[in-house]
DNA sequence: TGTCGATTCAAACAAACGTTTGAATGTTTC
DNA sequence: GAAACATTCAAACGTTTGTTTGAATCGACA
């Protein structure tokens, strides 16, 4: 009876085919629409081999992802840490700290031979998914290095409220996902208006500033909101 | 034989009975993984009334996400042309603008009648599905709303050319539907600098002073990008 | 050469999938 | 009341799903 290795010493050649086949494939189809049919025989080995190296479908996707995500948040947080370490005590910028975050995850989707945007697509497209597995793996995963920019935008923001902080790193990492993964629907929307999508190093100069203006911007007055519970609908002021 | 309507004058007690069912069910697990015998068995109809009601699973997800964008949109774009009206020629502000977007959003977000947040994740979900007849129906179903609130916002920041504000807006788009949509991804890193979720109007006026900055962000300078094809790895500028 | 563990393989597994069928009801309409 | 239509129903359709099985093949070490 064949059985699941625990622990790999080489990563076999099957292996790794398996890892690019169902990479190409969940990229174009998404996790649920993928067969392991189509995976395997995309990767010229034998339909079993799924469960003898990994276990399972699930245990497959996780794999994949963690393939070019743990390198890439590896590299995000030691640009973090070289930065910082040039910057010898004295304050980041906004700027710089975007860039760390971001130009790992470009150079990703400039590489196509590590899946290129359709993979950033595919992780952004794993965001949104309800499966608890997928959930509980995409946390774990990100969870250090979003805390570690977290506290280095604290360093570089020290007027700004931790809780407004989170917001706004909230809203910083939904444009950048979405921009990141690229969706069509805006290319197909924006038909007549085209969007540029070849040049990766001229897009993080038109969403920088979007962002470094975000995050610096003016705390909103809340004082009349907390004590106002109810109230006739308010109108959208103006000017 | 039973044959598919193709008008529904009055629409029945089962059609809505299986929206709502669908509703739920593909907002808890998504489109590929919920079957139809859940969907029938939890509206408590029978499974072929499906393919008699609505001509088949795809057609289904359609009408459940018709039934909620359709009005939501309409809404969006009368508040933006009574805004209008009421300024009588003088330029809206962001702000308002902004505002016309996300109060219907937020009005739906807040009705749980209507699916509530589940409802706008699963929008969320349905904009980075690669299946072909979901990009057609959503493109069709947003582009009239985008192309008005565009021009919109080109009369309020003219200074701003076409193809920035396009991509402001992509980022806009991105930044809006990931908080709307709510990834609890982000809410479990966040887990010691909890985001408080409850208070909506609260949202609106944290992601507003976000976005309005970043609109209005000064241009950058691409002057030293356009005749520079390659150079040696930049580091990321700093102060 | 023989043996052992690792890997591959064809085949079958039960379960679930979306869809279709044709008869049985319900509901109008004349 | 009968004919005509709309809707519901149980049952089966043919595929496809992820996973499992047990034998066949391979490579290395004795």
């Amino acid at each position: 009876m064949p059985q699941l290795r625990l622990i790999d010493s080489k990563t076999s050649a099957t292996k790794e085919k398996m890892l690019d086949a169902a990479e190409a494939l969940f990229m174009e189809h998404g996790f649920e629409a993928t067969g392991l049919r189509q995976i395997t025989t995309g990767a010229g080995v034998n339909l079993a081999a799924v469960n003898y190296h990994f276990g399972g479908k699930e245990e497959l996707f996780q794999a994949v992802l963690t393939r070019r995500l743990d390198p890439m948040n590896q590299e995000r947080v030691a640009l973090l840490d070289q930065l910082e370490r040039d910057a010898r005590g004295t304050p980041l910028s906004c700027e710089a700290i975007i860039g760390a975050m971001f130009i790992p995850a470009l150079t990703l989707a400039r590489d196509k031979a590590r899946g290129g945007k359709n993979f950033l697509r595919l992780i952004g497209r794993a965001y949104g998914d309800p499966a608890p597995f997928i959930r509980q793996f995409l946390s774990q995963q990100y969870a250090p290095m979003i805390t570690r920019f977290k506290s280095a935008f604290a360093r570089t923001l020290p007027h700004l409220p931790a809780r407004e902080l989170s917001w706004r790193l909230h809203f910083l990492m939904g444009a950048l996902s979405y921009t990141l993964a690229g969706t069509d629907v805006l290319k197909l929307i924006s038909a007549l208006n085209p969007i540029e999508t070849d040049n990766d190093e001229l897009l993080l100069r038109r969403l920088g500033p979007f962002l470094v203006a975000g995050l610096q911007a003016p705390l909103a007055d809340l004082s009349e909101l907390v004590a106002k519970p109810k109230s006739g609908r308010r109108g959208v002021r103006n000017a």
